[in-house]
DNA sequence: ATCATTTTTTAGCCTTGCCTAAATTATAAT
DNA sequence: ATTATAATTTAGGCAAGGCTAAAAAATGAT
């Protein structure tokens, strides 16, 4: 199984891998939004994962990755959440700094240097996030926890996980003391889907819903 | 000073770097056949660097990097070495598997990583390799040491730095006993530019003068 | 059922970096 | 001083991975 796709190719294969959370096929639109890139450019590429066995494509329906492209997808996102885990333990990074850096290096580093760095942290089961980080054979670990937009209110909960999203989110809740390990609690809730506000041990902060679904609690 | 130069620049740049010992400039063909491409693909390359105002180009003469250039080279030479001491020491590569990771990694890594491996190795001044380390500023500190080709028959020396070719090299020497710190002599020369024989503490090897002008003594 | 809007795909183009084959220039040998 | 050889450049292509504009299909609203 040689794995020697393109940069592109992976984190395309990432994407969909992301994006696919239900099981209803995901769409060109949503992808190329995800990648920051036209939705022609998505067509294109997608054409080329379905002929290399790595996605099927239903035209005007969506894509679905399969299994061989999952695999891929698993591995890199190991590799991704190894790699952040390292930055932070070993080279002393943040972790609203992590995300960015491994965004590139998880395409760099070879097998053997991933290896070696999930053995120096002793094989870590989380990244900086909080996620967990998938095993070598492609087995990803159930993840407890619940998104705080469905937490109900006025009730104690403890944050388990930041869902990855961009740098700028990651670096806004940091700003915030929203971070895994950390208490926090929905003081007041408005309607129509309107902004969560929560407190923290660093103070009270206004959230969208959609925001605050990527913050997982238990 | 943005360094957004592509992979292939950078390895371009680098390569020059390496090739211009003396001062004449360096042939189109010895470039090509450092890095592997056509001649034709390093006159097209060549042509662009010129452009960029990275080197001077004459057609049918030769190119030579212009300070620009040299300070983009030697950053290179920087991130290289300091990548392969920290493969070394962190993730407990042997010196001879250094370098391929590192070839790939110096293109991928932030400064910021740079710095952080550089600190946690305690700002180290030579690679696995014994070739310094350059400064941040572009100085490159003077080595000490003589090619092993030069150095004087049957006299007791000790090697301070094997000069970076292929790995396949690397290796050879890894096997033969040959590393820095390690005490070698010449036991015999061939006539006419011959094989040189050399004594280490785990035995005689011959040499081709070529390849034992990578070995630097003292 | 028809029309308007949104989503997706197609068509055509661009840049980077490589290639081979053919010209051109420099160098070496008569 | 030619002439042969070697080095270098030019010409023309190719694959990846982007882009915009136009066509086509799906979706939603009268
Ligand atoms: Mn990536
Ligand atoms: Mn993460
Ligand atoms: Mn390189
Ligand atoms: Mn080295």
């Amino acid at each position: 199984m040689p794995d020697m796709h393109s940069r592109s190719v992976q984190d395309y294969l990432k994407a969909l891998y992301k994006l696919q959370h239900n099981d209803t096929p995901v769409s060109t639109s949503e992808l190329a939004a995800r990648l920051h890139v036209a939705p022609a450019s998505a067509t294109a590429m997608i054409k080329k994962l379905a002929d290399a066995g790595l996605v099927e494509h239903v035209p005007y329906q969506g894509s679905r990755l399969t299994e061989s492209g999952r695999r891929e997808a698993v591995n890199m996102v190991r590799r991704h959440r190894i790699i952040e885990q390292f930055l932070q333990e070993v080279l002393h990074y943040r972790w609203d700094e992590v995300d960015e850096e491994a965004e590139v290096l998880e395409h760099a580093v070879s097998d053997k240097m991933v290896d070696r760095m999930w053995e120096v942290l002793g094989r870590p089961s989380h990244d900086p996030h909080g996620s967990p980080i998938p095993d070598a054979d492609g087995h990803v670990p159930h993840q407890p926890g619940t998104p705080l937009s469905e937490w109900p209110d006025n009730t104690p909960a403890t944050i388990v996980r930041l869902v990855e999203r961009s740098p700028e989110e990651l670096r806004y809740f940091a700003q915030q003391g929203i971070r895994p390990g950390e208490a926090v609690q929905i003081v007041q809730r408005a309607p129509f889907d309107g902004p969560i506000t929560i407190r923290t041990a660093s103070g009270e902060t206004s959230l969208s819903p959609e925001l605050a679904q990527a913050i997982h609690v238990q």
